[in-house]
Formats: C-alpha cells, sequence, structure tokens
DNA sequence: AACCATTGCCAACATCTGTTGGCAAACACT
DNA sequence: AGTGTTTGCCAACAGATGTTGGCAATGGTT
C-alpha cells in the first residue's frame, strides 16, 4: 500500500516505526485492545499522537501490525512420536514467555472480533496444517488441532491473563511434565468410544 | 451497603433492577467489559442510563453484581474416584452452556483487573476447595485445581470466546470423552518425576 | 387530603477517544 | 542555491463515555 514498500529503502522513520511498534505491542499485552490508547502509545514511543495514525492508518491497523504472529512451529515429521506432546508444550512456553505479542493478541481476542479472528487463523490453519503432517484420520486432525489449542490456550490464558497463582508459581519444566501427555493423548491417542 | 438490604422487602422498582442486570449480563458477554456502554446496556432494558447509576452505582458496581458466579460444583466425596474427571467436564459444560454469565466474566477478565481477581478467586477458592476435599497431598491441591482450571478455561476460551471451529462444532458429550481422562489426571494422577 | 419516599426521565457536565489538517523544520536531490 | 519530499508537532474537531442534578409522576402511609 505505501508507495515505499516496494523495495529495501531503508527510511528515516524506521526508528520511530519501531518505536511505535514496540510501544504498542507493550500497551496492548498490558491493557488489551480498547484501554491501550493510541496517545498512551505514542507517548511511550515519545512522539506525537498523529505519526502513529500517518504510519499505520488507523489504530485498527496497529493493532494489525503489532499482534503480526507466527507460532514457529517445529518440523513435527522429524520428531519422534512418543515425543510429540512434550515438544509442542516446550515449544509453545519458549515461543511466549518472553515475547508479548501473543499476550497482547489473548488480551484482544477477548474483545476486538479482529484479533479473534486473527487467533483462530494462527490456530486453524498453522496449528492444523502441523498436525495433519504426520498422516492420521483427516477427518480428526482439525479436532485434534483443536483440542491442542485449548490446553495450550488454557495454558496461556490462566498463566499470563488470568494469573492463577498455582499456574504462575509452576516452572516451565514441571508444567511441560503434567501437560506433555494431554497433548499425545490428543495428538495420537485413540478418540473415545 | 443499600439501606433495603435488611429483609425481604419486596420494591417495585426490582423488575427494572432484573432488565437491567439481564441486558447487563448479555452485553458484557458479547462485547467485553470496556464495548458494553452504559447507555447500551439502558436502552436494552428499556429504561434510562440514570438509573442504572442510581441503582448499582457506577459501571465497576453494575458488571461486580452482573458477574456473580457460582461454579456449584458438586460433592465431590460422593463421585467414584475414577469417574472425577467425567463428573467435572460434564458439570462444568452443563454449567454455562446457556448461562452467559461465565462468558462474561471471561470476556471481561481480559482486560478488567477486577474481573480477572474475581475469576482467580472463583477458581482458586471453590474449586482448590473442592479438590481438597477427597485427600490427596494438600500441597499438590492448589497445583491439581491449577490444572484443572487450565484446560477447563481454555475449552471456555476456544469454545466461547475464539469460537475455534472444531471446538464449536463438536458436542459437548464428544468434549468430555476427549477431556474427562485430562482432568483425571491432573485431579488423581501420581506427580511426574 | 397531606406528606414523603420512590421511580423515572431529561439535560447537561467534564473528560477521553480516534482522527484530521496545517505548518515548520530537516533532509535529499539536482 | 533551490525545490520537493519526508518527519514531526500543534491544535482542533466530532463523537462517545461515565456520571450528576433537578424535576415531574407515581405510590404508599397517616
Amino acid at each position: 500500500m505505501t508507495p515505499s514498500a516496494q523495495s529495501t529503502q531503508p527510511r528515516r522513520s524506521d526508528a520511530t516505526r519501531a518505536a511505535i511498534l514496540r510501544a504498542a505491542r507493550e500497551r496492548f499485552a498490558a491493557d488489551g485492545y480498547e484501554r491501550a490508547t493510541i496517545r498512551a502509545i505514542a507517548a511511550d514511543a515519545q512522539i506525537d499522537p498523529s505519526m502513529v495514525m500517518r504510519y499505520y492508518g488507523s489504530k485498527e491497523g496497529l493493532f494489525a501490525a503489532a499482534a503480526e504472529f507466527d507460532l514457529r512451529l517445529p518440523d513435527l515429521t522429524s520428531v519422534p512420536p512418543a515425543q510429540l506432546g512434550e515438544v509442542l508444550v516446550r515449544h509453545f512456553l519458549a515461543r511466549w514467555e518472553g515475547d508479548e505479542t501473543l499476550v497482547a493478541l489473548l488480551r484482544a481476542a477477548s474483545t476486538n472480533p479482529g484479533a479473534a479472528e486473527r487467533m483462530r487463523g494462527i490456530f486453524a490453519d498453522q496449528l492444523t496444517a502441523a498436525v495433519a503432517t504426520f498422516g492420521s484420520d483427516p477427518a480428526l486432525t482439525a479436532r485434534r488441532a483443536g483440542l491442542v489449542a485449548s490446553q495450550v490456550l488454557g495454558l496461556a490464558f490462566t498463566r499470563y491473563i488470568v494469573r492463577l497463582p498455582p499456574m504462575v508459581d509452576t516452572t516451565p519444566e514441571e508444567l511441560v511434565s503434567w501437560i506433555a501427555p494431554t497433548l499425545q493423548r490428543y495428538l495420537t491417542g485413540t478418540p473415545p468410544s
């Protein structure tokens, strides 16, 4: 859309753009979509609110840019089938410990339809595709992926959003030990009667 | 707090109060805390916005009244230990299918600190208490309850908030079959090494 | 009938929100 | 030097939001 999106032409305002994006991620993660105001984000980035509009068009556009998120799922075909669950939990925990993008997306998905749509895309597309790689009943892959998403998002929700004390205090490794068997069964277990 | 909270004195405005509460629950569930405006709630209840303020003091007060929620957990001591997981999932699904209070609480908990606090109270207190009834290692009950909460809230989040297609399309009974073993292990399984 | 609390509505307030237009300085290019 | 583009800020608008005070109508009580 922007006239300079054609090539690697570094702009003088790239630093400002990045500062806005960083501040936006922080605010969206901490406050959610509606409480995170453009004025507050601009103040954090130490620029004028009108700059945000010029560079990202609107608040929705800013959020779309700030909540870009890739699960970066590993290639599951090269994982021993018996360790799929463990690999997945560990990957998820490592992926978003310290990266507030997912927290921003998670918070916003509760109230912002666009964010929910993006969340659906991430987990329905990326995760379902990954689950589909190790061939099982194709009719079940979507359900398996959905179940994995339910446990994984529940983990994120209770640990980073609601901050349930037992879920916050438990170390990542202990969480992996508890939750890996769950994902393992959702992924490879035989469907219940 | 209100001067008439002392006894069963039916007021003429009870119908209005109830209408406000019903509209508030709907709006909070559908839009979240900040998007649900007092004006919209009042319009749904077909009264003036100032009535909401008079009867509930503030928007926070209205939400506190509308998001009153009791898990109504059954007495787990009278449940065969091997069926704890199944009983629990079934209870949760039945409890909030058709009752939008929890959805309201869930949506609001992402952005409203008070709602998150209440959510913490519900799941940390009520659920932990229920888990503690069938005696196991007291040092583990909090963690077991937290894990159960993570799966149960993840189920609610993916099914009612994000609306992941596979989680929406699956029937409650099928969900019970898949998820019951998870809760069973979180509740009674031996802790991983 | 006289009195008073309750119920309801209208109008307004102060504030905050996303968003816009214009203008000065800095820069790039010829 | 001169010209056009980019970067940044200021001021303001238009709308929405929670909240308040006053005033009429209603109902119950004596």
